[in-house]
DNA sequence: ACCTTTCTGTAGCGGTCAATACATAAAGTC
DNA sequence: GACTTTATGTATTGACCGCTACAGAAAGGT
């Protein structure tokens, strides 16, 4: 099928979604804008030319190692929050372990610590992740319905401040581990916040 | 009493506690990377010369509004879990909701969001936020030791996983704060953090 | 009056930032 | 082999970074 279509010109040196994956560690190591272009070139092992020809600017690079980032190195919440069958508590404890999973090697989230102030070059970059945060937020509050609907969460329950505890708990696992909380630890304190669900929702 | 003693010199022309509290602001707003001698000169309607005159170098101008913003600016959550008249319990949810109605005009607190990636310039200062961070949990820790000897905490409680768990919320507000929540949803939070109480330590 | 002390504004230091100009190298096309 | 196309390495660009040299201004001391 998919025509092999011969590259023209001088082909490149370095394999580009290894590269990507490299400028994404350097990153999530030092955030948005305490990357520079020297840090990324010399963990990607390539010069600036290569760099620009390749991704464009450090702005559409970020978003590329973003998007790797959120599709596959990162926690999986969007998938969790997805599932249906399970109950909206089973989801979302899932959501929780899975980014304490994640979050081993003292990085934390990139979306939720790649850029933490809004400067004047980081502005749309910044704009993104504030939007991505909120997307999840409001993904765990439509799976909290969702229970409603499903019957295994009462319906009188406060599902915007639920759902903004559970999202601050999330956000607030990406910090700990940024402080060197290992992974039983982080674990340790989802299990705290899901222990908190029969108080705030009801048994289910 | 105190002796006025005679100043010498040419008098500066601005109030320097007032000047520093600026300061402050713009690392509130900024970070500490974030925040440009440029930036911090501005906002303070000085010149540079006086800024290193007053202050000495950037960093020493941090740890100063640093300090004033722990002494002041800030939630005082060390004041609430010193307070031994009360139960565990209260002292805890006295300091969530002191951070929670500090961190109204969606800025965070700067212990947990002025340094958040380690780089080359900002090493000293980012320790310095880390040992900090670390003393508030330790603080909460402490706390609850405090409850078991008071007799309002059960004594088979794993005091780090919960103390970890509380450190982690109120981290979390300050992102949750810098992401545009009010007051009240940032209050909101606080009390399903509190609701988990009985869950995880016992009825008090 | 004159000196010393301290602060002020201007102007600029070397260094790093993100991004590029340029010449050359390596591939396919004809 | 000549030509086109694309990638490469070197070497810069102008802007901004934290910081300071310098000369003049404004106070007290004698």
């Amino acid at each position: 099928m998919t025509a092999v279509t011969k590259e023209r010109g001088r082909p490149r040196k370095f394999d580009r979604d290894q590269v990507l994956r490299l400028a994404m560690e350097v990153f999530l190591d030092r955030g948005y804008d305490g990357a520079s272009v020297g840090d990324l070139t010399t963990a990607m092992g390539i010069n600036a030319p290569s760099l620009y020809a390749a991704f464009g600017c450090k702005e559409a690079l970020f978003r590329e190692a973003l998007d790797l980032y959120v599709t596959s190195a990162g926690p999986r919440t969007r998938d969790e929050l997805h599932k249906r069958d399970v109950t909206a508590r089973e989801a979302i404890q899932a959501m929780l372990r899975e980014a304490a999973r994640r979050f081993g090697e003292g990085r934390g989230c990139l979306v939720v610590l790649g850029a933490t102030h809004r400067t004047t070059e980081n502005e749309a970059v910044f704009h993104d992740l504030a939007e991505r945060r909120n997307e999840t937020q409001s993904l765990i509050r439509r799976r909290l319905k969702q229970g409603v609907a499903d019957g295994d969460v009462p319906s009188k329950v406060d599902i915007s401040t639920v759902a903004a505890f559970y999202a601050t708990v999330l956000n607030g696992l990406s910090l700990q581990a940024r402080d060197g909380a290992s992974r039983k630890q982080l674990m340790g304190v989802v299990d705290c916040a899901m222990k908190a669900w029969v108080g705030l929702v009801g048994a289910t």
